[in-house]
DNA sequence: AATCGTTCCTGATAGC
DNA sequence: TGCTATCAGGAACGAT
């Protein structure tokens, strides 16, 4: 699953392939998918603008148009953006086709079609990406602000961190590995946290991050790049899919438990 | 404010 | 072997 590391992936190799380029045509497959304007009011938006723009916010991509306009998506859970010369045969899940110059598709592939795209004005018009929280990597997401905002909640410090709206970008991978970083156990309520915690925490969320950043994300499920590769980081994963596997610190078995409905990784051992 | 269930979708897996 | 039932998972939504 596509999570803050995947998509920032992703965005810095589209900048890199697929920047100034014309869109010549757009190819809808899955018309439900283009959450809006309606799917013939996309295409037009879309068909002959070139791509001046790429920029992550959460799990969110917004590439820029000469127009102004922005196109906007969401890879949910199977979605990949995937560079390819038009040669190469379509797969059952190619929703989406966007063909420039030269002969190269950009394609969005989507098995499960969880995934979303927009044009839009500006992406403050999407609900998702308006009420997004901080982006844990920016500046203004300082420890004193991260220590605030924990103090306010109650709620179980695990789905908390995958709460979108109040951080932006981290998924089920992140957080449970965060916080297995950090000794804390995802039960903990936020705001009970001491404040060494606290400061453990914001340290081993930036620093995880930036890692799996550096090794191209992790493809648990599907995830791959714009050039069709796995990510590396998944070698680098301490307790995400471990269940019943050793600690690397202490040897005890990785348990798995379901925090708000989703499976959460963790060392019952070390996370306290 | 927090939590829960439901919805979307389909490949993989478990059970018979 | 081959069928069927169940499940995971990001995020929005409504209900409690």
């Amino acid at each position: 699953m596509p999570e803050l590391p995947e998509v920032e992936t992703i965005i810095r190799d589209l900048e890199k392939k697929v920047k100034g380029k014309k869109i010549k045509e757009v190819i809808i497959k899955e018309r439900k998918l283009i959450k809006s304007p309606p799917p013939e009011k996309f295409k037009k938006g879309l068909q002959g603008r070139k791509l001046i723009a790429f920029e992550r916010r959460g799990k969110f991509l917004i590439i820029s148009l000469d127009s102004g306009k922005k196109l906007v998506i969401h890879l949910k859970l199977t979605g990949m953006l995937i560079h390819c010369p038009e040669s190469r045969p379509l797969l059952n899940h190619t929703r989406i086709i966007f063909l420039f110059p030269g002969k190269t598709h950009l394609r969005f592939n989507d098995l499960r079609k969880f995934g979303e795209l927009y044009l839009v004005d500006s992406e403050e018009r999407i609900k998702g990406i308006k009420k997004l929280g901080p982006e844990p990597l920016g500046k203004k997401f300082s420890l004193s602000l991260f220590q605030e905002m924990l103090s306010q909640k109650k709620t179980k410090i695990k789905p908390l961190l995958m709460d979108q709206k109040f951080l932006a970008g981290i998924g089920n991978i992140y957080a449970s590995e965060s916080l297995y970083k950090a000794k804390i156990h995802p039960q903990r309520a936020a705001s009970a946290l001491t404040k060494e915690e606290v400061g453990k925490l914001y340290k081993s969320l930036r620093e995880i991050l930036k890692e799996a950043i550096k090794y191209r994300g992790s493809s648990v499920d599907s995830y791959r790049d714009v050039g069709g590769k796995k990510g590396d980081y998944e070698a680098c994963l301490k307790v995400y899919g471990r269940k019943g596997k050793p600690c690397y610190n202490c040897g005890k078995p990785v348990k798995r438990i379901e925090l708000g409905g989703r499976g959460t990784f963790f060392c019952p051992n070390c996370q306290r």
